[in-house]
DNA sequence: TTCATATTGAAACATGTGTTTCAATTTAAT
DNA sequence: ATTAAATTGAAACACATGTTTCAATATGAA
């Protein structure tokens, strides 16, 4: 079967040369390819509050001949997505059973499907109690150090970018070249000490939690079993689905857990951590840092 | 939202009272309604050998007052087969809803369907070739470069996490101390580059990946939009959805891009890449890296 | 057979289609 | 400030759309 290219590609071989305009009309293609593949262009028109010669003169844009191509590769695409669902209903079948060597694009349907799956079972079992005390001591720790090993350190620094944006008093040991006996030394009661550990686990935090903890600070954890060391060290731990057709655990429950801390830590935080975002974003700005036009 | 008769339906209700001509047209239309959705009367018409009359005559024997409400049957058809996932989605959502009460609840809730949501979109509008070629690239890649900026930098470090157990020649530019520049002066062709950018979008990456790309490196590239400026740096470029109920954009989508992305790699990769997991497993486990019991 | 009725497709029809023209307007360059 | 080029939408355009008409044909009843 010929493939055709995606819409997508399609248009971003040419979006940044495209008018304003045009731009718009080829931002609502890509986000309703269906509509362009049923309806008629005025139809389609007037849903994107655009002029029907628009969406014509985005199809010569897009180097298409005529309008006609541009629907023919809309129509394709529904057909692509079609087939996708089908791959994914298989895939999905055959995750809980052994994967075949045999090696198709199965594997990241399946990857895909897996943590679908992961971020239900997070909904699910999630203690909205736990959570909210859990975003309470965070958003009012005196001081909030981040940690973790390999993958569970990515996600932790994750975190404590949103993090820094609303409040000033997030760090993350070992980053900026401090150890992290340096960051752990001087906390105690009143500090909160956030860490992720998925299988396997590393031994250094689970020595560096234990410390925290006794010295008195909140120790709150992510992690992925009941047997994890962090269970009975944390004072708030919090276990996610891993479930994966690969070798490496998903960590896509673990984010979606903090994405959902998160937000409830800045409702908490109320006004001066909206305030503070705005500030470090405007301040951005004007340095230059972020990317225009 | 209300749900339209499927065509099958529609069609058994009156199937028998139709003439032979009225039934081979009927015929077509079930077999494939997605022909009748996309293209016009007289384009399904030639496909099934009839002539245009018939078609506009099985409408209205069909209780439709135009043949117009017959091609709207069959556009929802469309639409149902390719939102069943999707729906199911949004069912377990509101099924986790109803079952906790309280008020703050929703913030989490919200996040982690928005989650969900931004996954399905991933799948269904995914490139799988395009997605192979990019696995392609990063496993035979003589160097592999990843960057990024704040959170993008994290969620670039856990793909590097990943990537570093299967492949020796995978490296986070600003990581151990090194510059950027550093990192990128000696690369050229064959070599990798994979970053990911979500809005704002830092200044430096933008450059970083110009210069990576005029050495003739190929640019492997995450992004939220048609208007990120790595869509015409980038050779290969993906779009993933970052919709969230909060201020910040979710990365759940690029992570389950990632992950989805290292599980084909690894396939790729075949032994040479099985058996140095396992070594780099054993070798941590040896130096008492993990903790145990 | 004969007649009435139902079915069918070619051609004509009114209407809506995608496209082009063109004047108004914005944008960029000098 | 002035000019040139690019962008945009209203109106006009040629043409294709779905529908209807109507004559040809098939079907069935007497």
């Amino acid at each position: 079967m010929q493939v055709s290219r995606s819409i997508q590609d399609t248009i971003m071989a040419r979006f940044d040369g495209l008018s304003p305009k045009l731009r718009r009309a080829a931002e609502f293609v890509v986000e309703h390819p269906d509509e362009v593949a049923t309806r008629t262009l005025r139809q389609v028109a007037k849903a994107a509050n655009l002029a029907p010669p628009t969406l014509s003169r985005l199809a010569r844009a897009l180097d298409c001949e005529t309008y006609e191509d541009l629907r023919e590769i809309c129509r394709g695409e529904l057909k692509r997505r079609n087939r996708i669902l089908a791959d994914k209903a298989e895939a999905l079948l055959q995750l809980s059973t052994e994967t075949v060597p045999g090696a198709k694009s199965g594997v990241f349907i399946a990857q895909a499907g897996a943590a679908i799956e992961n971020i239900q079972d997070l909904i699910e079992s999630i203690d909205l109690e736990k959570l909210r005390s859990a975003a309470k001591t965070l958003a009012t720790a005196r001081k909030v150090v981040l940690f973790g090993t390999s993958s569970g350190l990515a996600v932790a620094q994750y975190f404590a970018c949103m993090g820094r944006l609303a409040f000033d008093n997030w760090r993350v040991a070992g980053a900026d070249g401090s150890l992290w006996a340096t960051s752990l030394t001087d906390i105690g009661p009143g500090d909160a000490v956030f860490l992720v550990s998925i299988r396997p686990y590393g031994n250094l935090p689970v020595r560096a939690a234990q410390a925290a903890r006794d010295a008195g600070a909140e120790v709150i954890a992510i992690t992925d079993d009941l047997a994890s060391p962090y269970v009975s060290i944390a004072s708030e731990c919090f276990i996610v689905g891993t479930e994966s057709p690969q070798f490496f655990p998903s960590h896509i429950a673990a984010l979606a857990l903090i994405e959902g801390l998160m937000g409830m830590i800045v409702r908490r935080g109320g006004n001066k951590a909206a305030e503070r975002i705005q500030q470090a974003e405007s301040s951005a700005h004007s340095i230059g840092e972020y990317w225009v036009n």
